[in-house]
DNA sequence: AGGTTAAGCGCG
DNA sequence: AAAGCGCGCTTAACCT
């Protein structure tokens, strides 16, 4: 239960709740696609929240806390490093004084600047300077351990019930605007794996004696979600083939055999995949690969004329927001955008971003819903001793008894990729080990 | 003392 | 005027 749950009165929230019902319900009813939603998604999906939350998982603290010892010790290092390079000792977490120190002291040239105005000093700014400076590549290993440390291993051996051994997380169910579901206290969605460093901390969530942890993710399912929904020929096509999508795409682009995509070409494909899902510009685009607008402008078209189908997506889908005021998932699950009239450019714009975002991420999010409904049913009907633990968005983590574990292997994906029947196959990969970056 | 905002960064 | 969607958490700085 989040804390701030603990000032509220009982009562006072059932009243609430009973008011809430009486005026929304009724609008769910008129409409299937919500009944559906809320029916054979939300109201099931309330239930393995709870029983996944109240089986929390098992995290080795002591492990953490020596990687918390190991993290201050090379931060202590870096930070002396850091006062020898700046002439002067600062406040390393401070990017008020970074600032003075970087742009007013050692007279480092402003990169970009903040909302508020003032020289930014994030990553990005840092990464540029760290090519004609010593300090900012100091400044950017120092804040990836303190990171690590103040968020995750100095943390989570606090969050341990003492008892049990075990994390608790809560899980809220109407948070994100797109159904995804929103993990706090602590947020279990966001535990390192990008780097090496990182990835280490998952070794401290670990299975009990005589288990395993299983972990199962859908496979690109964004991207899926898009051919379905666009039915764009070529994209169905390379799902269906059981394509490396991004190389399938490099090679449209490209107008290159598949077999003959650099892994340059590969890359440029995966953020144009990537990026349309978010809606990107030929602007964000050019500054994400580095390259000019004018090049960027043109892989976007060439993107498009490839893929016809998924322009017209993104054209109907603006116009269908604009002319309704919401987008809907494939299972009808609805996302209002308030801002899809503004007469504000920007605002509208931002707005059409989440109306092209929201189906796809919305429909992985229901999709996912309905797998954790569909594997707890599974567990419950063969009364195995498997217990989920952690829903990571297109991820679900099962703590498995060792004599369950083949089954599991089996089931599990099928169980998963069966929820749906969309235009072009899901896939899970699955992996098993001692805890949950062996499992990767 | 306690709350809020800004900046920054971890994940899908 | 802004430029890539959705989240939660930490520290510093500022405010009451």
């Amino acid at each position: 239960m989040p804390i701030e749950r603990a000032a509220h009165y009982a009562a006072e929230d059932a009243e609430v709740v009973m008011h809430l019902h009486q005026v929304l319900y009724p609008q769910i009813e008129a409409e299937p696609g919500l009944s559906f939603v809320y029916q054979r998604i939300e109201l099931p999906t309330a239930q393995v929240l709870y029983r996944m939350e109240r089986a929390g998982v098992l995290v080795d603290a002591a492990t953490l806390e020596r990687q918390s010892s190991e993290l201050g010790a090379r931060m202590l290092e870096l930070e002396r490093k850091a006062y020898e390079a700046a002439g002067d000792s600062f406040n390393l977490n401070s990017p008020k004084q970074i600032g003075e120190i970087f742009f007013e002291r050692l007279k480092l040239p402003v990169i970009k600047k903040t909302a508020s105005g003032a020289p930014s000093t994030d990553e990005e700014v840092l990464e540029k300077l760290a090519a004609d400076y010593p300090l900012p590549r100091i400044l950017l290993d120092y804040r990836a351990l303190a990171k690590l440390k103040s968020t995750y291993t100095d943390k989570l051996p606090r969050m341990v019930d003492a008892n049990t051994g075990r994390v608790h997380t809560h899980y809220a169910q109407a948070v994100a605007v797109t159904g995804r579901l929103a993990s706090s206290d602590p947020n279990l969605q966001n535990i390192p794996i990008r780097t090496a460093e990182g990835r280490r901390i998952r070794e401290a969530f670990v299975a009990p004696a005589g288990h395993r942890i299983v972990s199962a993710d859908y496979s690109q399912i964004e991207l899926r979600i898009m051919a379905h929904i666009s039915g764009d020929p070529g994209l169905t096509e390379a799902f269906a083939r059981g394509d490396d999508v991004h190389r399938a795409t490099a090679a449209e682009i490209f107008g290159v055999d598949p077999a003959g995509v650099s892994s340059e070409q590969r890359r440029y494909a995966k953020v144009i995949n990537f990026g349309l899902i978010y809606g990107m510009s030929a602007f964000g685009l050019a500054s994400n690969l580095g390259i000019e607008r004018d090049a960027a402008r043109s892989y976007i078209e060439r993107y498009f004329a490839r893929y016809p189908g998924v322009a017209a997506y993104m054209e109907q889908t603006r116009a269908n927001a604009r002319e309704q005021g919401f987008v809907e998932t494939v299972f009808g699950r609805r996302l209002w955008l308030a801002e899809i009239r503004s007469p504000s450019g920007p605002r509208r714009q931002a707005a059409e971003r989440a109306a092209i975002n929201a189906p796809m991420q919305g429909t992985a999010a229901d999709l996912i819903k309905l797998a954790m409904i569909a594997v707890q049913e599974w567990i419950d009907r063969e009364r195995l001793a498997s217990r989920l633990i952690m829903q990571v968005h297109d991820e679900l983590v099962l703590e498995v008894p060792e004599g369950e574990l083949e089954l599991v292997r089996g089931q599990l994906p099928r169980l998963m990729a069966g929820v749906a029947e969309l235009s072009v196959p899901l896939e899970v990969e699955l992996g098993v080990g001692r805890n949950w970056d062996e499992a990767h």
